[in-house]
DNA sequence: CCCATCTATCGACACCTGTCAATATCGACT
DNA sequence: AGTCGATATTGACAGGTGTCGATAGATGGG
């Protein structure tokens, strides 16, 4: 992965750049297109769905793998960019991996499509 | 472009899977990634900008070449991505070919991913 | 009728991306 | 230490995607 998203992305510099006020500048729109591209994957949104409808919004990886129906090495995959994009967690307990949304993370993106 | 977007993907099938309340299916997951899709690559989010931005919301193409610095067959390739997608309209007058917002057609898709 | 202009399509090419099998790494427990 | 289970990384491969040049359609003007 070549373009990997930066953790400030959704959290910092996407927040302020409403997409229907002003034209977006190429630095603008290549930080929003990186954003959009964590989420332009079904089984990533099928992850972040998952992860929201569990118990305490956290599921390790063992949990999503059987949901998905794919390998263990792709889903630690998608779930890699989806915390870089900014959008989960991870946080390590004993063996497992548990991963969390990011209160607010889809939130902020969900306000720069809207007019507003 | 083997998977295009239906037009009423946005209009109608995506408008009603919020996102972070239950499990997304794989067709669901499929739609709306589909939908975002479109909108994951920087031209076409400035492409977007622009034409929101413009007298009337209203662009021709050979108003949005120079803006963007691409050639113009990709830019008509990308405004017919995101036409397909249901986030603009186009209307031929002359010669010219004039792409307007969809209105709502953003809001839609901010709605689902907030947990509303 | 022919031409100039605007737009769309086609063919080709480099690059990115999702996927898996194999393997490495890490942590817990004997 | 040694082993086992969970997760991450690597390498490889098929398929998708953005881009351009060339070309084809369409539309209005001389």
């Amino acid at each position: 992965m070549t373009t990997m998203l930066d953790v400030t992305d959704v959290t910092a510099g996407v927040c302020c750049t409403p997409l229907v006020r002003e034209p977006l500048s190429a630095e603008e729109a290549d930080q929003l297109a990186n954003t959009m591209k964590a989420l332009a994957d079904p089984t990533r949104l099928r992850l972040l769905s998952i992860v929201a409808a569990s118990e305490d919004s956290e599921a390790c990886v063992c949990d999503l793998i059987e949901p998905v129906g794919l390998s263990q090495p792709t889903v630690s995959h998608h779930l890699k960019i989806l915390t870089t994009a900014g959008f989960l967690t991870r946080s390590k307990r004993g063996t497992w991996a548990y991963f969390t949304l990011v209160p607010g993370a889809l939130d902020r993106v969900s306000q720069l499509l809207v007019g507003s």
